[in-house]
DNA sequence: CGGCATCCGTTCGTTGGCGTACATAGCGAC
DNA sequence: GTCGCTATGTACGCCAACGAACGGATGCCG
């Protein structure tokens, strides 16, 4: 944990005015995100906020069945729990780090104490947010109409934008979780992508070896969604 | 049109204190919003805002290959066009008149100006947008787990909140565009809704006969939704 | 360096929804 | 009342994903 904390590894936070880092500060802490911490759950009671440097956070929809179903993924583009701020405080969605690493944690009530006053952090959240329900929209009709083939690969380079390098660290078991399907589905459409030559596993290990090509396998919701959060949110946060 | 004109239609408008309808009034117009028009295309720009009525609007998804997938509906309890102020000024989805009826239109810069003062309206838009979200998770993973006739179910309960009476001016065809699924699939599920003597229709028009019963068929989704928004919105504002 | 938990591969039958094609029937227009 | 458009009913083969079950492999840990 470094003494003088890096801000500019997360773009919200990088996006911030001087002045609003300096009343942060004293509140805003990094912390561990290990694989799979909850950092809110369903309908719980939000404490803090999170903003992911180097880990990935899956807000992830489980259903009463126990069956679970990822509506959207937030890494260093981002923050976890605009809700608070949209108010109610709470979702019936649980967010889990899908992928290990760091992130900032700050106070629920500074956050808020911010929030209302109105100025750039607001206009940055709610753009934000906006990106986020274009994410959550997409998703939707992807599970809709897309095979998994391709939701595989929307979701791969999905991560991948939100990490350095090209490995994933991630068991095909919890992809399918991830994307609300057998594992065995995901064991077939990685097996595909391996002889296609596209990836290459082994034992919780992902790593790509042909992005251009999964780009182009992969349905159209990755690129929308890449252009939204382009769109929406200034040149230096782009993913 | 009346010369005097009743807010309360509108579950938002009614909540809104006095001293911002005074300012609105001016600029805020009943208009018909006939089956089918389009209130927003994808990646439009955003000259107007809605306050529905009578009318229900779907927010559609279209993908490139024309097929379509609903991805939240929008009654006399919301607003369509929460992306203006949120940010961006636009969605890569559609707004469409799903069911005829009536609704109020109000200019996007008058309402920017109103949501800027950072009052009472935009907390109200925000828990409001918050709730839409819900939504939007909800279909998401219900599009991935439940099957047809469960969504079926969920989709007549959330279209009969948002009317008055139980009866439904809807063709097989466009609840199968709603839905995303093929026309025969619904004459299916709402046929054998029919054997058990649930619903009744003709040629485009459907009642619901048994809503407890529809309410036990259809997925959980339905009433997670209800729920939310009976939770995020004023008791006055509970569908 | 060997044991073992965990991850990955594969099989078989089932099923819900798709694509296509065509038949019937309600309802408005004339 | 008849015509014709459009909504609904039905049938066939097809396929992606499901559920369950089990074998094989890897790499971590002692």
């Amino acid at each position: 944990m470094p003494i003088a904390l890096n801000f500019n590894d997360n773009s919200l936070l990088a996006a911030l005015p001087q002045d609003v880092l300096a009343r942060w500060r004293p509140f805003i802490k990094p912390v561990d995100l290990p694989l799979g911490k909850i950092l809110y759950e369903s309908g719980g009671k939000m404490a803090n906020v999170y903003f992911p440097t180097t880990a990935i956070v899956s807000l992830l929809y489980v259903m009463e069945n126990g069956a679970s179903a990822e509506i959207a993924v937030v890494g260093h583009e981002g923050i976890v729990g605009v809700s608070l701020f949209m108010g109610g405080g709470s979702t019936p969605s649980r967010a889990v780090v899908q992928s290990a690493g760091q992130g900032y944690r700050l106070k629920a009530e500074v956050m808020m104490q911010e929030f209302n006053r109105a100025g750039p952090v607001l206009h940055l959240l709610l753009r934000y947010t906006q990106a986020l329900i274009t994410q959550m929209a997409q998703t939707a009709a992807c599970n809709r109409h897309h095979d998994l083939d391709q939701q595989l690969c929307r979701w791969l380079l999905l991560s991948l934008d939100r990490l350095v390098g090209n490995e994933l660290v991630m068991t095909q078991e919890l992809i399918s979780n991830m994307l609300g399907v057998r594992r065995e589905g995901v064991t077939k459409a990685a097996g595909e992508l391996h002889k296609a030559g596209l990836i290459e596993y082994r034992r919780g290990r992902i790593t790509v070896l042909d992005r251009p090509a999964l780009e182009a396998r992969s349905c159209e919701c990755y690129e929308v969604v890449k252009k939204e959060y382009a769109r929406l949110l200034p040149v230096e946060l782009a993913i």
